[in-house]
DNA sequence: CGGTATGGTCAGAATGACTGTCTAAATAGG
DNA sequence: CCTATTTAGACAGTCATTCTGACCATACCG
């Protein structure tokens, strides 16, 4: 019944979630880079994910957010304003404050990252199934409303 | 229809593969420090993923397996080595090579990690359902067995 | 006003990954 | 047997990403 190359031993829980994430990840930085943005890194994605698109947000929210010291995120920030993906604005309701928004490039980058996602899922939907995928994102829908406040301390 | 407080956008596939894995990370490190072995780190189970527990594996091997350089590799064989899960001895089968092999204490590590992600299977079937974690398992083995080979260049 | 909380910065260190260079051992061809 | 090539690993240096701790400036509250 085994069949040829495949691995007949039940898979990890850990391979399980790390194998797909790290080839998406690996899979979505090289389109990034082919299509016009060949300075994102993985880690800018803590910023990209958080920041709010129209207003930008402050160091600290993004910290927040993001589950990591505002000293580490203000480097991200940093680094993304070097690359004329954020600028820094002043924040009008806060005068210690500062908003990093996104520029024209920020937003390009974020639309094509959108548009990379479904495009990775169409793929995957090819080699799956259309219906399997869709189950697939139902059940992992379940499984990101299911994690929060599961860890003490989280 | 809406629930209370669930988000009610379609989550991005990143997000759908990034938080499950991001969270078993969280969880499986703080059972092990609480289990005895404070000293891994994540970076640790590129390691214990790939060696051979029987005989052992040299550093080129667990390179080429965990998809990184000798150096770094060598970089956390040492470290294991300094923390006592892993011991070097010389390969019977060739002289300049050396082989990683795990210590009594490398092998308790290998076996909680076995047993601390059956416990986190347990626990999500818990929250999601048994029926939904047997799909949501045969769902990703079919992910993880359609990856190899997509990426060109992979 | 004075004290505390909040937003942000600076300095320094640790981790973990990389490239490049080098030695020693093993193997292949003559 | 001898040389040339390959292979296993070590050594040196760099870079990215994160952390801690100490700090400054502004804002808010009694």
């Amino acid at each position: 019944m085994n069949k040829v190359d495949v691995p007949v031993r039940r898979l990890t829980f850990g391979t399980l979630f790390r194998e797909p994430y790290s080839h998406y990840l690996g899979w979505l930085y090289a389109r990034l880079q082919e299509r016009g943005f060949p300075d994102i890194r993985v880690a800018h994605s803590a910023v990209v994910r958080t920041i709010d698109a129209e207003r930008g947000s402050r160091v600290t929210t993004l910290a927040e957010r993001a589950g990591m010291t505002k000293q580490s995120m203000a480097y991200l920030v940093d680094s993304l304003v070097e690359l004329d993906y954020l600028e820094i604005v002043s924040d009008p309701e806060d005068k210690r404050a500062k908003l990093a928004r996104l520029t024209r490039r920020g937003r390009k980058l974020m639309a094509t990252a959108g548009t990379l996602g479904a495009e990775y899922e169409g793929l995957l939907a090819e080699r799956i199934g259309e219906d399997e995928m869709a189950e697939l994102r139902h059940l992992l829908t379940r499984v990101v409303e299911a994690l929060p406040g599961w860890t003490p301390g989280e």
